[in-house]
DNA sequence: AAATAAAACGCATAATCGTGCAAAATAACT
DNA sequence: AGTTATTTTGCACGATTATGCGTTTTATTT
């Protein structure tokens, strides 16, 4: 048999089932694993496969989101950088979806261990490309418009959780009227989640500081950190800082 | 023999097999190998064939499955298209993942009004795309390769559901093995659906079936309706009609 | 921490490849 | 036909590739 039309029938197994052992192609193909290990590596490395130990898997799977054009990625990308440097091992991590926590899951450094509990898809995807992060998505109801999991079995999940941290993605932000939202579920989910955590972090693109929306979420004392792109130091948000909260 | 006419013979012979040995031919035709060889470098750089160690293959073999796309796409959309029609309005429809319960997602019609309940992230997108189509989630712990949620919780959710639908993307079916599939959590989570759905539909492409896998889901004859790429009347499938299993 | 399974590594073996060369076959020309 | 030129073929040689085996290292499981 040809190494080519043996690497077919290899690529054929692994699509049609998704995943495959070394040791069961060896057997099904009559060769030995050495020769199996090789061609997988051969084919993972021509990017047909993933290899992994014991076996390969399909590549159909794991292709990622397109980080298509996202409103200031720039600034969500450097408020994501100093984000991550927060998280550390072991860790249970809240967090709401939106581009800049799912820029947030896209930095995080390949070698953290760390939970991730979610109620975005988008974000859920983006965490379970990370090897050594477990990832819980909150079930319930699908928002159309947030693609994040909304109602109360959700709320009364994220209440049975005590995490070590809480991302928030901002939608806007006021000294006296605190953190605000447009979407009544939404609003719960976060509430929820503020709750739920030691330490909440508020992600926020510059803009939206000091701007407000129809409902709110919780008071601004109820943060803990809030980044911005900005340099702490920046004017503007001086007043957050001597409101007591920590600025990065 | 003419050269001309040993490497009509040995094209055809690549045609008709897919690919071939120099040794063989060497035989074949009686002639060394160095010939055989130097007619395949020949045919090769005309175009007409593809040369690999130790024979050659036909041009067909190699295109085809590119990397990112989808594995038998067709098949699957065939498929997704007879399962469409099995959903009415009103209906609750429990959805495992999968590449074929995707396609089947994306081709819901418009105007459907009902109620996916889905542990797949990528179904669940896909369904959410839908304007009168309500998605659930069943959360858990995300499996990083099904991209499923796996887990107690997402089972004890389950349980709770009674589906008028329950489409499971199949892995593997065999009439006496039963629905067959390797991670012992999916399996877990698309027995529970089975179990609780008035109505059990097994999608698979006709390469799946009369297949094996390691773990067992359940017996064929839990199986309601089977819908394969193939005409219904297929040699393939008439066992598992006479079992008592509806084929599409 | 120990036991097990898989992967990586080096090595031996055999098959295949590429090259040059001379013999044979074919084509071309007088 | 006879001679020469050209192409094709088989063979010898070392180089390359593919494979399997035993050992060590690494990863996973208990």
């Amino acid at each position: 048999m040809l190494k080519e039309e043996r690497q077919a029938v290899i690529l054929h197994q692994i699509n049609l089932h998704n995943k495959v052992l070394s040791s069961s192609l060896s057997e099904q193909i009559q060769v030995s694993e050495d020769t199996i290990r090789r061609d997988l590596i051969e084919l993972a490395q021509e990017g047909k496969i993933i290899k992994v130990h014991g076996g390969a898997l399909s590549n159909s799977f794991h292709q990622g989101v397109s980080s298509r054009d996202v409103y200031s990625i720039e600034e969500k990308k450097r408020i994501a950088l100093k984000a991550v440097k927060l998280i550390k091992d072991g860790m249970f991590v809240l967090t709401t979806g939106g581009t800049t926590i799912t820029e947030l899951a896209h930095m995080l450094p390949k070698d953290l261990q760390a939970t991730f509990i979610t109620v975005s898809l988008s974000a859920a995807l983006e965490y379970s490309h990370h090897p050594n992060i477990e990832v819980i998505i909150i079930g319930d109801k699908l928002s159309k418009n947030s693609k994040i999991t909304i109602g109360a079995e959700a709320i009364l999940k994220i209440q049975q959780i005590k995490a070590d941290l809480c991302f928030i993605g901002v939608n806007a932000i006021d000294l006296s009227e605190g953190l605000m939202d447009n979407d009544w579920d939404v609003v719960q989910i976060k509430r929820a989640m503020i709750k739920s955590s030691k330490k909440v972090i508020a992600l926020s693109i510059a803009e939206k500081v000091n701007t407000v929306d129809q409902l709110k979420i919780c008071d601004a004392d109820d943060i803990d950190i809030l980044i911005t792109e900005l340099d702490p130091e920046a004017e503007k948000l001086q007043p957050y800082r001597s409101r007591g909260i920590q600025i990065l």
